[in-house]
DNA sequence: ATGCGTGCAAAGTCTTTGCAGCTTC
DNA sequence: GAAGCTGCAAAGACTTTGCACGCAT
C-alpha cells in the first residue's frame, strides 16, 4: 500500500517560485519517489540515489543531499535520526500517518508506533513559543527484549 | 545551579565490574564533568574534550567518543541530536529534570521544555514491546518567529 | 537574458578503528 | 597475569562546497 500524496508537483513549483527558486526535473522526481514509498519506509540519501538509478534517473548525490535538506526545511520531508549514523527521510504526513520511534541501543532495532496525543502536545508547546510545527517525533531509546539477553 | 548527582563513581564501578569491565580515572572524570554541568547544558565530544583540557585533564578524543557512547548505551547519558550535525550528551535525569526540544530548522534555535505526559506515554509504549526505557525525547521541529520573518 | 540548479571532484566534519603499551582486577 | 583501556595516527562514513555549464523563468 502506498501513502496518499499530500503535495503535488504543481504545489511544489508554486512554493519554489514564490521564493524566487526553480522547479526542476530532479526535484520533481525526488518528490515523486517519496510519494510512491510504502508507508513506514524511509530512505537515506544513498538509498534514494540507488533507487533513482534503478529507474534510470541519473541524479547526482550532491543534488540529492541539497534537495532533501531543502524539502525538510520546507516541511515536505521529515528528517529522521534513527539508530544508524546517517539521516533518513520520508514524506511528512499528517495524522493519522504520523508515527514515532522506539529504538534499541543494543540491537539497533527500530519499532514504529502511532500516538495521537503527541501531535496535540506538540502543537500546544509550539503555540506557546510562536513556532510553526513542521514535524514532531517521540524518540524512545531503550533496550529491546533481545538486547536484554545480550551482555552488550 | 547544578543538577543533583544520580550516579556515583562507585555505582559506575560496580556496574562496569559486573560486566567484566574496568573503572578508570578517565571514566570517572568524564562522569564527574557531566554531573557538574548546569541543568540544561549539553556537551559534544569536542566540548567535553576542551572542558577537560581546561582542567588539565588530558583525555584523548578517542577515549571520549568511546566513553560517551558506552555511557549512553548504559543509560547514564542521553544522546541528543539537536539542530547541528554532531551529537550532544547530557546526564540522563529522571523526572522532573527530563526535558524535550523544540528546534527551528531555519535559525537552529533550540528551546527546551518539560512535559510530564511524555514519560508516561513512553513507558506505556515501551511496556507494550517489552523494552526497558533508557531515555525518551519529544523533538518538535518547526519554524521560530524569527525564522518566519526570513525567506529561508 | 538572468541567475538559480546541477554534476563533478575535492574538501570537510565528525567519528571509528588498529595497535602498542599501560592499567585494573 | 590476563584482559580491558588509552592514546596516537590513520582511516572511514557521510555530507558539503567551489566552479563551470546548463536550464527554468
Amino acid at each position: 500500500m502506498t501513502t496518499e500524496s499530500v503535495y503535488t508537483a504543481e504545489a511544489l513549483k508554486a512554493e519554489l517560485n514564490s521564493k524566487g527558486w526553480r522547479m526542476t526535473p530532479q526535484r520533481e522526481k525526488i518528490l515523486r519517489t517519496f510519494q510512491n514509498l510504502p508507508e513506514g519506509e524511509h530512505l537515506s540519501a544513498e538509498d534514494l540515489h540507488h533507487r533513482l538509478q534503478q529507474e534510470n534517473e541519473n541524479i547526482s548525490l550532491s543534488t540529492i543531499y541539497r534537495t532533501v535538506k531543502m524539502m525538510a526545511r520546507m516541511g515536505i520531508l521529515r528528517e529522521l535520526e534513527l539508530a544508524e549514523d546517517h539521516k533518513h527521510y520520508e514524506l511528512n504526513q499528517p495524522r493519522p500517518y504520523h508515527h514515532h520511534h522506539l529504538i534499541c541501543v543494543r540491537t539497533n532495532k527500530v519499532i514504529e508506533f502511532k500516538n495521537d496525543q503527541i501531535l496535540t502536545i506538540s502543537q500546544k508547546v509550539a503555540d506557546k513559543y510562536g513556532f510553526q510545527v513542521l514535524d514532531c517525533e517521540l524518540r524512545i531509546v531503550g533496550i529491546s527484549p533481545e538486547g536484554q539477553r545480550s551482555v552488550f
